[in-house]
DNA sequence: TGAACATATGAACGATCGTTCAATTGACAG
DNA sequence: CTGTCAATTGAACGATCGTTCATATGTTCA
């Protein structure tokens, strides 16, 4: 991070005043860090399987494992970062845990992200 | 990818048949493989800050290093890589080149993800 | 309590990612 | 052409990520 040099483009007077008015319309630092590890969940195609099976309904981890051929561990550290990203909730049944939606968010978001790439 | 194992879970009668039908709705591969690598996209907060300081207007490539602080070779590479989804588009102006968002649908999914981390 | 099953978790490995640095391309004025 | 500014590109480095493997926790049933 070193701007120590002068980057700045020649015609000064015209970009200038635009860099202000553009900077401060930026969101603060804390929900741009956020966002981002927001939309890194949605960029592994597990995370992105899991979520799309729980479309449809609640499902166990051991499923979950069997529907999508992975190890359980691997879905269910999955899991734990979708859990922390409050995409998904839990629920115990015996041995079993159930895992569901959390936000209705995900399907829009998903939605839109389809949308974009079947142009 | 090792799944000679038997993993299913005991209770078979009931989740066996949640499964079939759960695999049959996933979108195909390369459908799944495209959603998460454009999700990915979003997931950096470089990239999310040059679509945002772009919501605003267009800019160079010059002047959206002075506005993130950052060099012009890491914009420039986040530019390209932003290019290549398809989310920003460019046009030459003499010696600079003017970045813009391409598709409205930027303003869709980040503004979704911002209402997923303002609850 | 002890065995069996379902899940969670920590360490470690290879793979991917973002930045930096150096070199290159492209446009324009002199 | 030469020099300068703007932008691009490739290689390389450190950091992060997803899976695997081994191990631990938790639940149920005998």
């Amino acid at each position: 991070m070193n701007e120590n040099e002068n980057l700045f483009c020649e015609v000064e007077e015209i970009h200038r005043e635009r860099l202000k008015s553009v900077a401060d319309k930026l969101p603060p630092e804390e929900h741009l860090l956020d966002l981002a590890e927001l939309f890194k969940i949605f960029g592994d195609t597990t995370r992105i399987r899991i979520l799309f099976v729980l479309f449809e309904e609640e499902l166990c981890v051991c499923d979950l494992a069997e529907a999508l051929h992975m190890t359980q561990s691997a879905i269910s550290h999955q899991l734990g970062i979708l859990k922390r990203s409050r995409l998904v909730k839990n629920r115990r049944e015996g041995k079993s845990v159930f895992y569901s939606l959390a936000d209705e968010h995900v399907r829009t978001i998903i939605g839109q992200g389809m949308e974009h790439i079947e142009e």
